[in-house]
DNA sequence: GTGGTCTAGACCACT
DNA sequence: GTGGTCTAGACCACC
């Protein structure tokens, strides 16, 4: 796994994104245990209570969740990963077709830029 | 000009990023003067010194300049704004492409995404 | 105001109680600014980071907001408090009652000894 | 028998209440032998740690004792079982009238809640 | 060794 | 001076 961080957010909201990705695209599967919090914390390199506060987030939306002195797992509710999946591509395809318009860029050029990358 | 900020990051790259559309749309004409810091810091509702960070962050990508005891103005190079505005598009269009292959969409698909909104 | 903590909690969680009663006692009135974290961390006799965490638990559930930089704020809505307080109300008293049917004692006898306190 | 443990106290402390109210209700008798401390473990879904250490503690108050090789008994000793419930029920009692009243909730409300329970 | 909590102390963006 | 974030390092209950 890869970690960067841009300057500009809480790195623990970046934590709890890159988790996300990683949650939904299957690199963590449905019931599969996570690393320690400090194991992850150290790939990381960020301090484990910054990986906490990210994994705390995670807890509240019931996509992870944790057995004392057992260990944190994934949810192993497929549905739940699939509708955050859906959420934010939503999310993220509205903000950034928002940001598109502010430029005064048509559907059709937006769909060209695409097409070209 | 509508101004709204969320909170997950600092107030005034937001506002280097919303005023640079705005110029880009040509709310600000090239070579117009800007209002004053406390105008704009007031109807953007936020704390004049925000808003002059803002401006000098803007200044130093030359986009705008300021004249001193006069006032600050948008730069008169179309072509650097054009520059400004193609850099903004592209960068923001490959950082949304990225995320969205994270999650295993394929070209097509995003393309269909974004028809639908 | 008076702080004790039992050992057997989270000091967090009992921080989170014992705003809350406040809160619902008027003692911290419905719009009114809370001390700065550092300064109601001091009079707890607790670390500014424990005392935020209460708080952060607070707004989670809406009954406290934040603005950055200003300062912190009990919620004007004074509905969602007497709903806080109803829902605290009855889930102590359900406990307890519970506690001691466990005991076997009936209604009457658990009114006898609440008459004789 | 039932056994379910909140999150937020440690569990063998759950655990020395719910043993005291099993032998206070005389679901264990006096003088009674106790299961071993692996089969309470297994029965209660817990730690044999976990459960030890409980047991342990209700050795400290007299209620149990323990005979070297042959296993854990429940006090002959009735009188200091009453004593026992009193001392419990006493404490919870003034503890829920002590948190009603910071609510500003007035002895007789009190009884009409549970009333209505 | 695991999650959870807590402290002490620091820096940042913003008012 | 305010809320927010982060680090470093510690202790606890539990497995």
């Amino acid at each position: 796994m890869k970690w960067s961080f841009s300057s500009d957010r809480a790195i623990y909201l970046q934590l709890v994104e890159q988790i996300s990705v990683h949650i939904i695209c299957s690199t963590y599967l449905p019931g599969e245990k996570l690393p320690s919090v400090r194991d992850m914390a150290q790939e990381a390199g960020v301090n484990p209570n910054t990986m906490q506060k990210a994994l705390v987030e995670l807890e509240n939306t019931d996509i992870v969740f944790s057995k004392k002195t057992i260990g944190r797992f994934i949810t192993e509710d497929t549905q739940k990963i699939k509708q955050m999946k859906e959420e934010l591509v939503n999310k993220k395809t509205t903000v950034f077709f928002k940001e598109m318009q502010a430029f005064n860029l048509t559907k059709e050029s937006i769909q060209k830029i695409i097409e070209t990358l």
